[in-house]
DNA sequence: ATTAGGG
DNA sequence: CCCTAAT
């Protein structure tokens, strides 16, 4: 590859990445999935160095004037798998596009290399690296330039990675990485690049639900070919392609032949969304490393096994699993805005904000409808519903604990009651907050039903917390004591991005609460037990009886810890 | 910016 | 969970 061909081919990617602001805005569709905001991201990097895909591989925790978050990077491994394929994607494209200018029709055999030689080079321990095997790109590796795309500049540099110890689960994770990357072997964009841009726009719109404004068919093309990964259906898909290329099938049976393989299961994706929504698997493509650099690695089994769906990307458990794991998004403005003075906007949790909010500039409206605020809140959701039906996606009912609900007068507000009403939302908020593998359990049909009655949107607020994140929770406190609550939040929920550090407080302050309606219930020999105490062991209210005694939290010491347990009962009593 | 505490 | 006051 020469200097030439290479300048092309970065304009070629230049294509791909850099549209303009006005486009991004202009076409919602922009901002439907993780993927749009890399290409997002590129935006703000258009020179396309080896940070740049640091930047994309932990979006989550990336600031555009600070690069990454070091202490959080670690943990955002879930979107990297992802990026690989976007990225191997962009120079297979990148490739395939130069290839076919000299070479009309025939696509040369080198060009599925691209994808299948990426190799996770695991040797470096807690570096995070994938290069090429192929040796021409390799030798341009270093330097770094404007090829970087070519070369596929998937690298970290070790000093991000060292600081946590985290070798262990990123070792583990390798296996899965090159099962996605394996699987990300695109034949796709074979066929797709045959199609003309009218039938990828025809694709487009049967994948995500909506016409597009794009035109750009190397956007569009990456556009389906993640749509139909996102549905799981890319092996299928590919399946059919592969067929039908052999078979010398013309253009119109590809966009055919697309539109079957998505016709089955996947034109409506509110009706899968109804179908699939409780399901455990949905998280597993993105699950996360949660805990990862957790001193005692509270791991979490679930973790496991969502590596292991991963990995085994091949079963039809993980199309469905794929299938879930990224759907279209529509953004919904229409109808806000007329909203918009019952709304106040207000902020939210530091990192998210950082990662999101800031960098990206997105019309990420985030109105909040207090119980306050007389027939605001009902109101304002039935509206944004009628304006805009067309972007109704089903409330992702998120999990709400009923049986809190008994309790809820003895708790402070655990059980939170329609606070936000979240709209315009990339699928990535929600799929990172539900993507802790932990959460999996969380999901309430009751609740989603009720939910979705209720006109509600499909960001929710509140989080239940799972035993394995209460059980965090008091492992940070047992260890850096209480009220030090910024640092647990650092080091126990650095991957939870929901779980501010006043949360953790406020969950500490339940826990406390509800720890001693516990002993309270006991000692009248009641075994009404709350959900929660059925899902929390013994012990650890034992433990969260301990540190009460040990930390006595402020005022909550007074009134009902200190009082009952502190002074006239034995902490570990009970234990 | 964090934390405590009320709602 | 949200908000505010205090630090």
């Amino acid at each position: 590859m020469d200097t030439e061909s290479k300048d092309a081919l970065v304009d070629e990617n230049a294509s791909i990445f850099l549209h303009s602001h006005a486009e991004v805005d202009q076409d919602l569709s922009y901002l439907t999935t993780f993927e749009d905001e890399v290409t997002r991201l590129q935006h703000y990097l258009p020179e396309c160095n080896m940070d740049c895909f640091d930047g994309t591989v932990g979006f989550e925790t990336f600031n555009s004037l600070k690069g990454f978050n070091v202490d959080s990077f670690p943990c955002a491994f879930d979107y990297d798998h992802i990026n690989f394929d976007s990225d191997a994607l962009d120079l297979y494209l990148a490739q395939e596009a130069e290839e076919t200018k000299g070479d009309s029709n025939t696509l040369p055999a080198t060009n599925k290399k691209v994808l299948g030689d990426f190799r996770i080079d695991s040797a470096c321990k807690g570096t995070f690296c994938a290069e090429p095997a192929d040796e021409a790109s390799n030798s341009s590796y270093g330097s770094c330039e404007k090829t970087c795309l070519g070369n596929v500049a998937l690298k970290s540099q070790s000093s991000h990675f060292q600081k946590r110890e985290c070798h262990s689960e990123i070792s583990s994770m390798y296996p899965s990485m090159e099962i996605a990357l394996e699987s990300a072997s695109d034949r796709a964009p074979l066929l797709l690049d045959k199609m003309r841009t009218q039938d990828l726009r025809q694709v487009f719109s049967r994948i995500f639900g909506w016409e597009t404004s794009v035109m750009d068919k190397q956007w569009l093309k990456r556009r389906i070919v993640f749509g139909l990964q996102n549905r799981g259906e890319l092996v299928d898909s590919l399946n059919l392609l592969e067929f039908d290329k052999t078979s010398n099938a013309d253009e119109e049976k590809a966009v055919v032949l697309l539109n079957t393989a998505l016709s089955g299961s996947a034109c409506n994706s509110t009706d899968i969304l109804d179908n699939q929504l409780n399901s455990r698997e949905k998280h597993v493509k993105r699950a996360r490393l949660a805990g990862c650099n957790s001193l005692k690695s509270v791991s979490s089994p679930l973790r496991e096994v969502g590596f292991c769906s991963v990995s085994e990307s091949n079963t039809a458990e993980a199309l469905v699993t794929q299938k879930q794991t990224r759907r279209p998004t529509r953004i919904c403005t229409k109808g806000l805005q007329e909203q918009n003075s019952r709304y106040h906007h207000r902020k939210c949790g530091a990192s998210y904000k950082n990662a999101r909010d800031d960098f990206l500039n997105v019309k990420t409206h985030k109105h909040h409808c207090r119980r306050g605020t007389g027939t605001g809140q009902l109101n304002c959701q039935e509206e944004s519903l009628k304006g805009t039906s067309s972007c109704t996606e089903v409330p992702l009912g998120l999990a709400v604990q009923i049986g809190e609900s008994t309790k809820k007068s003895h708790l402070v507000n655990d059980f939170d009651n329609c606070k936000d009403n979240e709209v315009s939302v990339s699928d990535e908020d929600f799929d990172r907050e539900t993507s802790s593998a932990e959460s999996q359990d969380d999901v309430s049909e009751v609740d989603s039903v009720t939910r979705r009655k209720r006109g509600r949107k499909r960001k929710q607020r509140h989080r239940r917390w799972t035993p394995s994140e209460v059980m965090k929770l008091i492992e940070g406190v047992s260890m850096y004591g209480v009220g030090k609550w910024t640092h647990i939040k650092k080091l126990l929920f650095s991957s939870s991005s929901h779980r501010t550090s006043v949360n953790l407080k406020d969950k500490w302050r339940n826990l406390l609460k509800a720890c001693n309606n516990e002993m309270q219930k006991k000692r009248k020999g009641e075994q009404g037990e709350t959900q929660l105490s059925h899902q929390l062991s013994e012990s650890i209210w034992c433990q969260v009886r301990e540190l009460a005694v040990i930390y006595s939290y402020p005022k909550e010491s007074k009134s009902k810890v200190s009082c009952n347990t502190v002074a006239s009962s034995t902490p570990s009593y009970y234990c």
